[in-house]
DNA sequence: CCACCTGTGAAAATCCTGTGAACGCAGGGA
DNA sequence: TCCCTGCGTTCACAGGATTTTCACAGGTGG
C-alpha cells in the first residue's frame, strides 16, 4: 500500500497479517516497474500522496499491470474523480475514512476476481537443484523426465520447494496441503515425504531434497551430494546452483539440523 | 440490474444505452438458472428488493456464476453487512444515493476484469496431430472430414486444444466450457471427454489426443501412437508454440503420465 | 537406558475415472 | 398434435489408482 497516514497504514498492516497477507508500506509512488518485480496481488493507494501526478500514476500503474488490483482510498472526491479513477483502470474506489475490514474485504474481492481471470493462476515453474517444477503440468521434471507424481504428491512437493530453506511444521504442512487441520498422530506427512524422496532419489540421486527436522517437521532444500551435513559453512562454494538465491542469508542457527538421508 | 428504485433504474438504464451496453431490468430474484442463460456481463442488485432471501441469493449467484461481475447497491448499510456482502463474492458494494455514473464505472471496472480474464476469442483454426480444428464451423477435421462434433463436445474440444499441454481441472473446464460453476460430482467433463476420444479415435486411430491426469483434470497434446514413453530428450526446445502448424514429427513433449487409452 | 520420533512396507479403505445405458427435453416433420 | 431424433444430463457399476492406517524397526535426545 501506498498511503502515509500512518494510523491506517498500522492498523491495516496488522489485520493484513493476522489474516495471512503479505503486504509492503510505502510513502511515495514506487515506480511500475518495480510494482513488477514485487509480485503483487493487490495494490492500495491513497492519491493525495502522488501529488498531481497522481491521475498519471494510476494511468501508468493500471495500463502497466492490468492483472493488479488497484484500489483507491483516499479523502474526499467528487463523483467525477471516481469515475476517472475507476475508468482509468481503477478496480474499487474507497473513501476515507474508511473501515480497515471493508478495505480487508475489498482488497479481497478484487484479488479474488484477478485470480480468477488467471487461470494459469500459480504458473510460476520452480528450479531447485535438478528439479524442474511446474504447476501448469501438476508435475515435477528431472531433465524433461517426469516423476510421475500424483497429485498430493507434487502440492507436497511444491509447497515444500515454495518453502524452500524454511522448516515447515507438520501441521502446517498438513494445514496447507490437505486443507484442514491434522488429526493427532496423523502421520501422512510423513508417509508422503517418503514417497517423495524415494521419486526424487531415483531421478536425481546425487541430490538431497527433503531434511528432516526432528522433533519439528521438514525443511526442503537441494543439497548436491557429498556435504555430509556436518557442520554448513557460509557457502564455500556450491558446485552449481544456477538460480539459488539467498544462499547464505541465513546461517542455520537452530540446533543440529541432522540430515539423515534417508540411506 | 434488479431494482424497484424506477427513478434510478430508468435514469441508469438510459445513460447504459447511450453508452451502448444493453441491459435488463428485474423487479424481483431471478433464478441463478437463468442468469446463466441471459450471459450477463455484470449483475447490479439492490438486495433490499430480495428481503430476508438476499444473503442467500448473493451467495448462490457469486457461487454458481464465479465470472459474473456482482455490484450491490442499496441504501444504508453497515460495515460488518459490507464486508459479508464482499466476503460472499459480491465485486462491489455502492450506497444510495449514487450517481449513475459512477454506478456505470464501477459496473465497467468490475466487468473489465472480468473480460479480461477471458482470453480474447480470435476463433483462430488449430492444428494438432491429424486435427484441424475450425471454430467458423464449430467443427473438427481429419483430412477435410468432419468429426460430426455437437456444439458441446466442439467447444470442449477447442478449450483443451487452446490450452495444448497444459492440465486443466475439471472445474475450471466446466467453468469455461458450461459458463457456470460445476455442480460437486458432476460427470458432465468426463461424459464429453470419453464421447470426444471415441470420435476422435475413429477418425484418427494413431494419434492419442485427450491424456488423463489423474485427480486433476485433462490435457491435450497430440502423440503419435506408438511412442512407449521411457525417456524422451529430443531437442531441449522451448514451449514458445506461437500457433499449432502440422508436427507431423512433433517431439511430443514431456513423458507419460498415466495416458490410460482406453484400452 | 528410556521415552519419543521418524522411516518403512504393506494391507485396508477411499476415491476417481471409464463406460454403457436410461432419462428428459426441445426441435423438426408428418 | 403426436412421434421421432439428436443432444445433454444423470446414474450405477467395475476396475484401478491413490490415500490412510497400522504395526514394527531403527534413530534421537536427554
Amino acid at each position: 500500500m501506498i498511503d502515509t497516514d500512518s494510523g491506517f497504514v498500522t492498523v491495516l498492516a496488522r489485520r493484513a497479517e493476522a489474516a495471512g497477507w503479505q503486504m509492503s508500506q510505502k510513502t511515495g509512488p514506487v515506480p511500475p516497474r518495480d510494482l513488477v518485480a514485487m509480485k503483487l496481488n493487490a495494490l492500495l493507494v491513497d492519491p493525495a500522496v502522488l501529488g498531481d501526478q497522481a491521475w498519471d500514476y494510476l494511468d501508468r500503474v493500471a495500463s502497466m499491470l492490468p492483472d493488479l488490483g488497484l484500489v483507491v482510498c483516499t479523502g474526499r472526491s467528487t463523483v467525477a474523480q471516481r469515475v476517472r479513477g475507476l475508468r482509468l483502470g481503477a478496480d474499487d474506489w474507497m473513501t476515507k475514512p474508511c473501515h480497515p475490514e471493508e478495505a480487508l474485504a475489498r482488497l479481497e474481492a478484487v484479488s479474488r476476481r484477478r485470480r480468477r481471470g488467471r487461470h494459469e493462476h500459480e504458473a510460476a515453474p520452480l528450479a531447485a537443484g535438478e528439479l524442474e517444477i511446474r504447476p501448469d503440468r501438476f508435475q515435477a521434471f528431472v531433465r524433461d523426465e517426469a516423476l510421475d507424481l500424483t497429485r498430493r504428491e507434487f502440492e507436497l512437493l511444491y509447497l515444500l520447494a515454495e518453502e524452500r530453506g524454511q522448516v515447515l511444521e507438520r501441521e502446517q504442512i498438513y494445514q496447507r496441503v490437505w486443507g484442514y487441520a491434522m488429526a493427532h498422530g496423523d502421520r501422512s506427512v510423513d508417509v508422503f515425504v517418503r514417497k517423495l524422496r524415494k521419486k526424487l532419489e531415483s531421478f536425481s540421486p546425487s541430490w538431497t531434497y527433503i531434511h528432516t527436522h526432528f522433533g519439528i517437521g521438514y525443511r526442503f532444500d537441494p543439497e548436491p551430494a557429498g556435504i555430509v551435513a556436518e557442520e554448513i559453512h557460509p557457502a564455500p562454494e556450491q558446485p552449481e546452483a544456477p538460480q539459488a538465491d539467498e544462499p547464505a542469508a541465513e546461517p542455520p542457527s537452530q540446533a543440529v539440523h541432522n540430515t539423515f538421508t534417508a540411506g
